[in-house]
DNA sequence: CGCAGTGTTCGATGACCATCTTACAGTGCT
DNA sequence: AGCACTGTAAGATGGTCATCGAACACTGCG
């Protein structure tokens, strides 16, 4: 019983937080972050499950990217699958959205780079 | 020379930034912080010039609070006028709507107190 | 003038957070 | 099995920030 739909995965599955479940305070704090904000962006550009984390082109090491995306996830920001090695990234754009109206909208469109 | 169209005010008048000169991490960072959405909202629910500083009813000290009025008025969010010893203040509402669309709806309209 | 009320500034303190290095655990390929 | 690649976890470090206490400045009033 208690069957997974995969095979064998002998690697924790990575912990989600849906949007309604996000308090404002953890979003914004999640959003107030240079890299965070080009982690979405960047995210944004590219098709569902394009990019893996080490694709992103960050001044950071793996240490700290991982945290980034361990944030992202609280805050109902993105999701992760994992495919082979890799875990492959999604932006919640409409859960998000819904949740926080425009909030995500600010962020991509921002005409500054910080 | 130099001359300023008010009579002699001795005290250093408070330093504003329009919300068009405020980077979008700015702006986060500033409403990233519970004291000062519970001062944004209090400042909401009251008509323009009608609170006084000091009129707030935070869980911090005069020093705090001086604080958090100063990274307001630098985020764009709050304007302040002096008037006898007050100091009012007044929620920028359209011009920072105007450069950062919906995200001070959300702040005032999240249904959580976070 | 002295005094109460209001707000800012300064220095110190403590907490939180972003980052790094290192070590470890899966995955798939040869 | 061994190796390269990918991502996470743990511990340490440095910086930023929220807060406080105390001292200071300005206002208006008695």
């Amino acid at each position: 019983m208690s069957d997974q739909t995969e095979g064998a995965s002998h690697r924790p599955a990575p912990v989600h937080t849906h949007p309604d479940d996000v308090p404002l305070l953890t979003a914004l704090s999640a959003l107030a972050d240079p890299v965070r904000i080009q982690l979405i962006r960047d995210l944004a550009s590219h098709p569902d499950w394009a990019l893996s984390c080490s694709n992103f082109d960050v001044p950071v090491g793996r240490a700290a990217k991982s945290h980034h995306f361990s944030v992202l996830r609280d805050a109902g920001l993105v999701e992760q699958r994992d495919q082979g090695p890799k875990r492959l990234n999604r932006l919640r754009r409409e859960e998000f959205d819904a949740r926080f109206p425009g909030l995500l909208d600010l962020t991509l469109r921002a005409d500054d780079t910080e």
